[in-house]
RNA sequence: GUGGCUGUAGCUCAGUUGGUUAGAGCAUCGGAUUGUGAUUCCGAGGGCCGCGGGUUCGAGUCCCGUCAGCCACCCCA
């Protein structure tokens, strides 16, 4: 027995826990349909290649990944997107857009576990695909928050955190820098927080050699702006012309559409511009955003953003991208910590209290009707005293108590106790469930 | 993958400078209690002291290794 454990990374859930998880799981799948989004699946196991193909070779080494009997490199799932994209490119014809569709499964990457992070996680992922404008990325994020205030979490509790890749390369190439030094700066930028100061300035000088010292500078203000206008009023003090200036003024607007529908749904008080939020792999093109507690004690909730070139890099057609993730784990210990958690597992509508040999006969018929007629049912499979099963009635979460004993059945009655309030009444057993029925 | 800390009952923990048969509370089960959920009382089960080796007359205790967990890195799709 004691050799029998389970893997480092994964986890056993016993009824209590199973019930967290399920309520999870039930408000991921009451506000995405909320949202008017289809629910869909792809294979746990995959080729190798898939994930490799999406993220670069390095990552076999996050892998949960080996050779199956037919000498095939393969993978265990540890992300949707990459399934996602090609069973959206497979049909991209026949889909009508825009295509609303999530996801809810198991992932697995082989990472050394720690708090908020284990080798076998559930994660929803939540994407719309077709549309390139700011309204996708305004339903994504309003289901998100949406979806984060249903468990019961309020704007004190967690926070979006806004940024935009699109807006650094604007930035940095205004600076006079060119994409391949764009996005090894981002790599820069995604650690800034993290690393010390002359590091950081160090990796910039590799890059950009005696400019480095002002990019440091311009870098460092640009992630210390909070709002729309300050983002504004950064490039006006950078001579941005021509087909630049262009694209830099839609940007601007896609921002304004962005906050102000979002606004406009009431969710301002859960928003934060933030453009030190890049996002680690370099997939991401435009919008970005992470789902933060407000506290700072946990890892990320939830992170997502644009893809438009994925689609199409895995094979399918040109297609417009945005997409959230957000996993169990991390989410649950917030609920957990919040008392937004529910106390009890499954409950009963009836518990039976059968007071002898004889009685046990009357209460399995009528047992057997109830679970027929739909109740949830639950009895004492040994002769106990009333008072145990009471207790037993009382853990198991009856809301009724329906009592077999002697007296009662020479009446043709049973007695039927509301275990909330106490009070008892006596019905014919041939009415048992329609009063079963008016008390429940 | 690297480093630090920690492993005693299902849970929370005691266990003396190394010394007889490893304890308590909670929980579980049985009983007091075959007509009502509380309280109380009595009793029972439950441990290769994470695992393996070493030192010693003797190891839960000291040493080494290993595994697991926690924390910090790496990474975070």
């Amino acid at each position: 027995m004691a050799n029998f454990k389970t893997l480092p990374g994964f986890r056993e859930f016993y009824p209590e826990d199973y019930a967290k998880r399920k309520h999870i799981f039930q408000i991921w799948r009451q506000v995405a349909r909320r949202f008017g989004f289809q629910e869909f699946d792809g294979p746990v196991l995959e080729s190798l290649e898939l994930f490799k193909a999406k993220s670069g070779d390095e990552i076999e080494s996050q892998l949960f990944c080996f050779t199956d009997k037919g000498g095939r490199e393969v993978s265990l799932r540890p992300e949707m997107t990459p399934t996602l994209a090609r069973m959206v490119g497979a049909k991209a014809n026949a889909l009508k857009r825009p295509i609303k569709w999530f996801c809810l499964g198991d992932n697995f990457r082989y990472e050394k576990q720690q708090r908020g992070r284990l080798r076998c996680f559930s994660q929803l992922n939540v994407d719309i695909l077709g549309e390139a404008g700011p309204s996708a990325d305004i339903e994504l994020i309003s289901l998100l928050i949406d979806m984060l205030t249903s468990f019961g979490l309020t704007h004190e509790d967690f926070y979006i955190r806004l940024s935009d890749r699109n807006m650094w390369f604007l930035y940095l190439e205004a600076l006079g820098n060119d994409e391949a030094q764009v996005t090894q700066i981002l790599g820069i930028v995604d650690k800034w927080e993290r690393l010390p100061e002359d590091a950081v300035r160090e990796k910039l000088t590799g890059i950009v050699g005696d400019k480095g010292r002002s990019l440091w500078e311009a870098i460092d203000a640009f992630i210390k702006i909070d709002s729309l206008p300050a983002l504004r009023k950064i490039f006006d003090g950078l001579n941005v012309e021509g087909e630049s200036a262009e694209r830099l003024q839609a940007r601007l607007d896609d921002w304004s559409a962005l906050l102000g529908g979002l606004e406009l749904m009431g969710y301002k008080e859960f928003l934060q511009l933030d453009l030190s939020i890049v996002r680690g792999l370099a997939y991401y093109t435009g919008f970005v955003f992470e789902a933060f507690d407000r506290k700072g004690e946990f890892r990320a909730l939830a992170g997502g953003g644009r893809y438009d070139t994925l689609v199409k890099k895995m094979g399918g057609p040109d297609m417009p991208a945005v997409g959230f993730g957000m996993g169990d784990v991390v989410l649950g210990e917030l609920l957990a910590d919040r008392g937004c958690m529910p106390q009890f597992v499954d409950t009963v509508d009836v518990y039976a209290v059968i007071g002898g040999e004889e009685e046990r006969k009357a209460a399995l018929a009528d047992i057997g009707s109830l679970r027929q007629a739909g109740y949830s049912v639950d009895y004492a499979f040994k002769n106990q005293n009333f008072g145990k099963q009471f207790k037993a009635a009382s853990a198991a979460g009856a809301r009724l108590a329906v009592i077999y004993g002697s007296e009662e059945l020479e009446k043709g009655v049973v007695k039927i106790r509301n275990m909330s309030d106490r009070s008892e009444e006596e019905v014919p057993r041939s009415h048992l469930a329609e009063a079963v029925r008016s008390l429940l």
